[in-house]
DNA sequence: AAGCGAATTTTTGTATGCAATAATGTGTGT
DNA sequence: ACACACATTATTGCATACAAAAATTCGCTT
């Protein structure tokens, strides 16, 4: 490929990136607008693994020096959305193990919320969960995004309710990676409705204040969503 | 504070960073190399929480331009060792709700871990694991070396038996925080034999292949740790 | 003195330039 | 056609330059 002056118009990382021209960044920092829409575009997938990562491309695609990428870029890749190759950056692939090694980790912050939750939550803070849940049983022809949106506010309640802010982070990293979204997508009815009974245990055990099962029950919840990504098989 | 040319003398951040000038950098990398430095020196805690990290002034005394400074200093940010302020960056300070949550958190993490050992670690891990506390009951006449090592060696094996490298570095990341050493250097005779037991425990439930007793100890021993922090007060 | 506001200095944020290195292409000999 | 050396291009890594923003100093007024 020749770049050819002023827009690229390969299907390239840079393409899919492309700032809509309006909305010009007013707001002082060029590196987070850039952080965000890089990280957004790869969490929802429109950067695809392996993808790799031209600064001179992104540099022109976003409009901004190339400092302002490089900088980003290095945040990315603390954070492991993106990975270093022998030249620059691509987008981080996740092998089938290494997703599996993430949902581990996620069991293991989540649970011990669970357990937190059991053991801190307002009585309050109990009843705004449940009654999330109660929300998602009372919708009759839930869309995939109240599923989603429903299920993320389940989960944040709990671990707001856990009264720890770095294991809320913590989870939130986690969350934010490209394969969450893939394999929700890829969800069964069957497995909505695991999740469903999943979540009613939890309730349960929070509402009896029984830390030992609201961790077991969120532990055997997270580690179903895993299962639903190794029936669908690889991505 | 007038800065007077060369070289800076005054106790800010970059005079205690600044480059044993042998070792002059020969591998390309120097943006890696700044963060190490930086990283080791925060952790180590020779710089202080709440100082400011002045780009020019660590520019000079690294000897590099301010471009790998500030990557390095994004990288940092992203791992939560310094905090961004209204203006750059400052060395991280963690309040006394924080190292809770942190420790809270790395109970979840290795706790979880001293389950999947149990689970999974062969043989040979578990023999090589009890292998170290035995080395550490050994020792007649431990140095704070000694057992700031052992202690290190004992966790990384149960992490490596895990069989999950995510877990193993997002523990590896919590262990890099300046309160950790601290903590360990207020540690009291009585807070070691706590821990010898601990570990006996731990080990104890590894050879069983108890997992739940092994998640237990290991929860446990982690809090006890914390409690020898709030013991102490503050830092 | 204390309070306030303008001028000055620091320090950051972004852009650009340049040399080094990896990646790619091209030709040549076998 | 294949392998290999060499030339060319693409891309990064670091340094520098410059403008904007914040912090500080200084002088003025009360």
């Amino acid at each position: 490929m020749k770049a050819h002056g002023t827009t690229a118009t390969t299907a390239t990382a840079a393409a899919t990136v492309a700032a809509p021209d309006t909305e010009q960044a007013p707001s002082g920092r060029a590196t987070n607008e850039v952080y965000e829409r890089l990280r957004s575009a790869i969490v929802n997938g429109e950067l695809r693994p392996n993808m790799p990562l031209i600064e001179a491309d992104l540099s022109r695609a976003l409009a901004v020096s190339r400092t302002p990428i490089r900088e980003s870029l290095q945040r990315l890749s603390a954070e492991g959305v993106i990975a270093p190759r022998k030249r620059g950056f691509a987008v981080r692939e996740f092998s089938a193990e290494e997703i599996q090694e993430t949902y581990e980790v996620r069991a293991a912050l989540e649970s011990y919320g669970a357990r937190l939750a059991a053991e801190r939550a307002s009585d309050a803070e109990i009843a705004a969960i449940a009654a999330i849940q109660t929300e998602r049983e009372a919708e009759e022809q839930p869309t995939h995004q109240f599923r989603v949106e429903t299920n993320r506010r389940f989960h944040a309640a709990i671990m707001a309710a856990a009264r720890n802010k770095r294991l809320a982070d913590c989870v939130f990293q986690f969350g934010q990676s490209y394969f969450n979204q893939r394999i929700a997508r890829l969800m069964s009815e069957q497995d909505y409705q695991r999740n469903q009974a999943d979540h009613r245990r939890i309730v349960a055990a929070l509402k009896a204040r029984d830390a030992g099962a609201a961790e077991a029950a969120m532990r055997t919840h997270i580690m179903h969503t895993f299962l639903t990504f190794q029936r669908v098989g690889s991505l």
